[in-house]
DNA sequence: AAGTGGTCTAGACCACGTA
DNA sequence: ACGTGGTCTAGACCACTTC
């Protein structure tokens, strides 16, 4: 048949992660190290550590040196969410989309954004600021920063026709984002673009990409208070 | 010393990840094969497969037998965050959390609450109306519909000092959560137990949460504008 | 100082999927 | 059938932490 459980690291894993979730191993409580795992399943020091390193990936188990290996006090829930390109999302509302380009400008990175982005103070950055709208009335107000010294090529792309975003996702492929999302009073400049009154509430997301540990673009993205943000999956 | 590591596994993902990133290979390209580049390395088979495998994990490659390793032709597309009890929440930003129950009440589905919970309208619910301080300042006001046909057994739990999150982690476990998200203006009521103004923007989280088919719970979390929501890895 | 995980190697065999 | 990735092993050395 499929295989008689010869040692691989995935029925370790799954067997593991059995006695975690069945209590056998409490929470918080030393696990028995790779030598003595190894030894149990008849496996090598590898084939356990692989088993382990996923473990540790996935949440259920903390590890250090020394100190060995723990299960995990408070196992996290996830949830997760789609990062679809914005003339994507408006389409899938049934809308027609349109791109407006404000501003296009290279500078150096000052001291707040290059902390915010995580780069040297002075690398050269490139800002756009523009707007997205679905059936003619806006929909996302797009203010971002660019880190050229990881995209060199976007310094050549005009954006006029090509939102950032649908060109940085054909170009430029990144490995990690990271997300905040906040409710703010719309400021008088948000207001105006987005044709709302000062002070009404906007739905804000920042989002930070990264090509493994460089920083590719930051984002600000700011909707008008009848956005809503779904969970898919 | 900074001196390059010889063949590591990191410093191999990294220069893959560079070729990637700088279009080096194409999108759906094939890359070479992982005797090919363990030998340009002069590093193990094995450990250019980690590498490779750590890409393809992130998303960047697609890997089959047989077939090889491709350049993805659109990477990552998704983001998670985590579901903490708000307690933990709390306690994450080092503060120290209060919970007051505001109000308590069994009471038979109306019309749009059984719409929004996917159940039929009379069924038996115990809505409940709290609130969490993080240093005694308002963090999140909680407004909670509990289907009790799903968790009877939360007819018989007063919540006088275990917040219904806490106590429905612990004892029903769900297997699936719906998230909304969304910015909006303070009603009087919001306003009053958040101590701030009316009409000030507040961030919105709605979930619905089911045990496989079975809707458990329907809750409305409000949180003050200095509320961020931060997707974690 | 010593114990535990982190990583590498060289070689081997297996499994899948394409040809 | 055969090439490529998938996994395992046995041994070794390294690096971080705690003791």
């Amino acid at each position: 048949m499929t295989s008689p459980t010869r040692s691989s690291f995935r029925s370790i894993k799954d067997e593991l992660a059995r006695r975690i979730g069945e209590r056998v191993w409490q929470p918080g409580s030393l696990i028995p190290g790779e030598e003595t795992l190894a030894r149990e399943f008849g496996a090598a020091r590898a084939t356990v550590n692989r088993a382990l390193q996923e473990l540790a990936q996935a949440g259920l188990v903390e590890r250090k040196r020394k100190a060995g290996t723990r299960v995990a006090a408070n196992p996290v829930r996830q949830a997760r969410f789609s990062i679809p390109v914005v003339g994507d999302e408006i389409a899938a509302l049934g809308k027609s989309s349109r791109y407006q380009l404000l501003s296009r400008q290279v500078r150096h990175a000052q001291k707040a954004e290059a902390t915010r982005m995580g780069i040297n103070p002075g690398e050269k950055l490139l800002h756009i600021a523009c707007l997205h709208y679905a059936d003619d009335v806006p929909y996302q107000y797009e203010d971002r920063l660019i880190n050229l010294a990881t995209v060199p090529r976007a310094e050549h792309e005009g954006f006029e026709s090509v939102g950032p975003n649908e060109w940085l996702v054909n170009e430029a492929p990144f490995s990690r984002a990271d997300f905040t999302f906040l409710a703010a009073a719309a400021s008088e400049k948000e207001a105006r673009l987005l044709n709302i009154a000062p002070g009404q509430p906007v739905f804000v997301g920042e989002r930070l990409t990264w090509l493994l540990a460089k920083p590719i673009t930051y984002v600000r993205m700011v909707h008008p208070p009848s956005h809503r943000l779904h969970t898919k999956l």
